[in-house]
DNA sequence: CGTATTTGACCGGCGC
DNA sequence: GCGCCGGTCAAATACG
């Protein structure tokens, strides 16, 4: 633990908050955004995602054909898990991704100049998790003025995404954590998160594990071209999949909006379970840590919860 | 063994 | 120019 100067604390508390926005009810887990919801709040924290770029645009021209619930007909139509992606997709896909790759080169340092799109929301501890994406700690560093460290934390739903999410316990208000969103998600929402319960760390399918009838047609490509075009397809799959969720969810009728949730997780069943499975897992668990180990233990440990893929851990 | 997390080192921005 | 500080990297470690 370390000797904390209080004034020090005191000063910095909350400093840096561009905009707060209280948000202690997320729906994520179970009960999914509605559609608008879900759009309207990405958008305002990430509006770049929604500006048009030429590479983005020839992916989107690509991707008409599966989202037609863009331009919603009535009545929504309930796809299927025998969504089929044209080959021209599966060939185009991954020259475009690297075109925009390329047009876009990864930063290796992000500059804070660089950072004025950030987004910030205070969120209770139980509310930490309740995130569509998928999150990757890579740092933790004590930060003058505060007591609690702070986690960096990097998406990991897609390679190059640049979206940084900074997660750190509010010393003004400790039972909440302050959740600081840098740069926007380069791509849809993730047809599946990394926070599976039971197990400590996600298992993202890798590539070579995935199911050989899809890729059956695929020459014996380099592995890592293989890869990459597994990857492309999995990425043309989830923007049609994410595309079954917005037709539902434009209906607003709930209904036909868990039909169709269902029927997303079943087309993903073999990459995570459903947000239903996936509650039902982690309810004993959150209820009995925050009940017990995290009354006891705060502040030391100030936070730790295992078991959970987006662990956030750390000591003063 | 593969993947996620931890943690010390390093780098760049910024104020003095 | 120098030092502080926040953010990131990457090797080591942990874990299933």
């Amino acid at each position: 633990m370390e000797n904390w100067d209080l004034q020090a604390v005191v000063r910095g508390c909350n400093s840096n908050i561009d905009e707060v926005i209280e948000d202690s009810q997320i729906p994520y887990f179970c009960a999914p955004l509605s559609f608008q919801e879900d759009n309207e709040l990405f958008a305002a924290k990430f509006p770049q995602a929604f500006e048009a770029t030429t590479t983005l645009d020839e992916l989107e021209e690509l991707y008409k054909p599966f989202y037609p619930v863009f331009q919603l007909t009535t009545p929504p139509t309930i796809l299927t898990s025998s969504i089929s992606v044209p080959q021209e997709i599966i060939t185009q896909a991954p020259k475009l991704i690297k075109n925009m790759e390329e047009s876009t080169p990864v930063r290796k340092r992000i500059s804070r100049k660089n950072q004025n799109k950030r987004v910030v929301k205070e969120v209770k501890a139980e509310d930490l998790f309740s995130d569509v994406w998928a999150w990757r700690k890579y740092g933790q560093k004590p930060i003058k003025g505060s007591p609690y460290p702070r986690s960096y934390y990097r998406c990991s739903s897609s390679k190059g995404c640049s979206a940084r999410k900074q997660v750190e316990r509010s010393c003004s208000n400790p039972e909440t954590f302050i959740i600081t969103y840098t740069a926007e998600h380069n791509h849809v929402h993730p047809t599946r998160r990394n926070s599976l319960a039971g197990s400590t760390r996600s298992k993202f399918p890798s590539s070579k594990n995935k199911d050989k009838c899809g890729s059956s047609s695929n020459s014996p490509a380099t592995p890592n071209i293989a890869a990459s075009i597994e990857d492309d397809r999995e990425f043309v799959e989830s923007v049609s999949i994410n595309a079954v969720k917005v037709e539902a969810k434009l209906s607003e009728q709930d209904e036909i909006s868990k039909e169709i949730f269902l029927l997303d997780t079943t087309v993903n069943d073999e990459i995570f379970p459903s947000f239903e499975d996936l509650d039902r897992k982690l309810e004993p668990v959150m209820d009995g840590w925050f009940s017990d180990e995290f009354s006891d233990n705060f502040p030391s440990p100030w936070f730790n919860i295992k078991g959970h893929s987006n662990t956030v851990t750390g000591a003063c």
